[in-house]
RNA sequence: GCCCCCGUAGCUCAGUGGAUAGAGCGAGGCCGUCCUAAGGCCUGCGUCGGCGGUUCGAGUCCGUCCGGGGGCGCCA
């Protein structure tokens, strides 16, 4: 790792201990990046009081201790450092860094199997534009982990099982498999669900039609199991498309939905009971997690079978857990799923470690997405009659990019290729850079913008350097001369690039892609501003000029598509 | 009733106990023989919901109140 904040860290660690003894050599001296100077350390809390001396005093030793130091050190303050670090200092830290595959991005070690659940759209119900945020951070997490050398196991939690299927399977019978088949491909399954479920409302025969269904369903006749295939296929080959045009990693090896742990429940349940971890409370078995109460300080039950027998999704996370620990192998479990579900799952885990089947090395962590309010404020409604299909909205993107390209001359081949990877990167980047845990208003506008802090204006970084380099006549690849830093566009740019490694890390161990995205918004800012300010290929420039700074393009493309790459934005040659 | 989350600029949002709280959008002005103007530069924009506490230092931690949302035994 080469970033400034962790060399700096280091060594302030060993001034103190050369200063104050070794045992301080594991203090906390908080670098930051200053607006005084390239970084402040901060001895005042840290170092200060374990040490009892007066902040400045520590501060001024510090400061002697460093005086190799490639940079400039000044006391400011109550306990400050501002520390300035020598261009000769970056200069070597780019080039090293530029001629690093990994972009100073390490790895962990030892490599880690993650879990990661995301997306799980309901196949009784189409994907709305809800159903983005799990898929899209979940799907860079995965992204992320799988960059530090982690084994990623992605698991689609599909809503594939359960009561509704009766219905949607009677209607399936009712309406011609071929009919309903081209209607679920077509993404219709609203108004295929829809439908069922008024004929369910409204007919009583073809309600008891729909009970029996699921009964058949459930006891795994194979009539109606085929039937179920027959509508999950053409459901799953829906998901794909919309998959396939957002660029998300799922495939069909992926799904893991409900209708998995279907065999497993009964055993499960079993399981629970024999270890006395469940109980039977009013008919229904239960498990009473430490720590958790309802009204009247009454012990909060995770229901484990109903009592009327049934399974319900409390069951299935129950089964899923364990097969995630038992079977996956999992040191690490991600559930990207809504912040509604948060007591749901502090429960399940709570209840898991009860049983067992969580161990303490295994951690299980809700990465809480928040709930998608309408105009109004309120946990949007699609009764409310807005706009809400995802397709819509990315079909919309793609054509708000097209748009502004129309005029550029490109082939049409070339255009759409264009417009669909900045669509879909202003579609993804919108949903990524904010946390991913507040609840947010559903605004089409804002989603897919195509100026200020988007996904575009990073793509747009990367195609204003492809062109100087084709311009040039160079593959970025080519640009390994050394860097010199002359303006400060020049060095404030570089500086900022070394910071990607430990970011990266940091970001994938918080499972907070935003700050991804914040830093790469950073990064093609200074790019930008370098770009008016230090010409690349205009007459006039120094040729050892023009070789350092194509090498500072090459380095920031390099952090740009690694970055976009990882956050799942596509990145065009040319916009 | 109990538990959890949220409240930061007109809007959408960042903000790891550190100095003068930042971006984008929107508004106004400027930059065009010049590597892509999806850009850059300038200007205005704040009781960080209120009060109290801890701290050398609080948007950040604690308490309390107000406002909004979510959840709380057989939906997921």
């Amino acid at each position: 790792m080469t970033d400034p904040q962790t060399v700096l860290t280091e060594r302030v660690q060993q001034a103190l201990a050369r200063a104050f003894g070794p045992e301080h050599a594991d203090a906390d001296p908080l670098i930051r990046p200053s607006q005084f100077a390239d970084f402040q350390a901060n001895v005042a809390l840290s170092l200060g009081k374990r040490l009892r001396r007066a902040p400045r005093e520590v501060a001024e030793a510090i400061k002697a201790e460093l005086s190799d130091f490639p940079g400039t050190v000044e006391v400011s303050g109550p306990g400050f450092l501002n520390i300035t670090l020598e261009d000769s200092w970056i200069e070597s830290e780019a080039r090293r860094m530029l001629a690093d595959p990994r972009l100073g991005v390490g790895t962990i070690t030892p490599s880690q199997t993650v879990v990661i659940d995301y997306s799980a759209p309901n196949a009784a119900k189409e994907m709305h534009v809800g159903h983005l945020r799990t898929t899209i951070v979940g799907d860079s997490l995965a992204r992320l982990h799988e960059h530090l050398g982690n084994t990623v196991i992605r698991q689609n939690h599909l809503g594939d099982w359960g009561t509704p299927f009766g219905m949607l399977i009677e209607h399936l019978l009712d309406i011609g498999e071929e009919a309903a088949v081209a209607q679920l491909e077509a993404g219709q399954g609203t108004e295929f669900y829809q439908a069922a479920r008024a004929k369910f409302d409204a007919d009583e025969e073809f309600r008891q039609r729909a009970r029996s269904r699921v009964t058949t369903l459930q006891g795994g006749d194979p009539a109606t199991m085929r039937l179920w295939h027959v509508f999950m296929s053409a459901t799953i080959h829906y998901f794909n498309k919309v998959y396939d045009l957002l660029g998300v990693t799922l495939t069909d090896a992926d799904i893991a939905g409900e209708s998995m742990y279907n065999p497993m429940l009964e055993q499960t349940c079993d399981d629970l009971e024999a270890s006395g971890a469940a109980v039977v409370s009013e008919g229904a078995l239960c498990v009473f997690p430490p720590g958790f109460t309802g009204s009247d300080d009454k012990p909060l039950p995770l229901i484990i079978r109903k009592s009327d027998g049934g399974y319900g999704y409390a069951t299935t996370d129950m089964a899923a857990i364990r097969y995630r620990v038992h079977d996956l192998k999992a040191d690490r479990i991600l559930y990207v799923v809504g912040s509604e579900q948060t007591l749901h799952f502090r429960m399940v885990f709570a209840a898991a470690r009860l049983a067992g089947w969580l161990p303490d090395a295994v951690s299980a962590e809700h990465v809480q997405i928040g709930m998608m309010l309408g105009k109004d404020g309120r946990r949007f409604r699609t009764r409310s009659g807005e706009t809400a299909k995802l397709t819509d909205l990315l079909h919309e993107a793609v054509e708000r990019a097209a748009a502004v390209i129309a005029d550029r001359g490109y082939d049409e081949a070339t255009r759409d290729e264009i417009a669909k990877a900045v669509g879909m990167g202003a579609v993804k980047y919108a949903d990524l850079s904010v946390s991913h845990d507040n609840d947010y208003v559903l605004d089409f506008d804002r989603m897919l913008a195509l100026t200020g802090n988007t996904g575009p204006y990073m793509q747009y970084a990367t195609a204003r350097i492809r062109s100087i380099f084709r311009k040039a006549g160079l593959e970025p690849s080519a640009a390994t001369s050394p860097i010199v830093l002359g303006e400060p566009e020049e060095r404030a740019l570089a500086l900022h690039a070394l910071d990607f490694g430990a970011l990266v890390e940091q970001v994938t161990v918080e499972s907070e892609p935003h700050r991804l995205c914040a830093y790469l918004f950073e990064l093609a800012s200074l790019f930008s501003g370098f770009y008016e300010r230090c010409h690349v290929l205009r007459p006039g420039v120094p040729p050892e000029t023009r070789d350092s700074r194509l090498a500072l393009c090459a380095l920031t493309m390099s952090v740009l598509e690694t970055g976009l790459g990882l956050l799942g934005v596509p990145v065009p040659e040319r916009m």
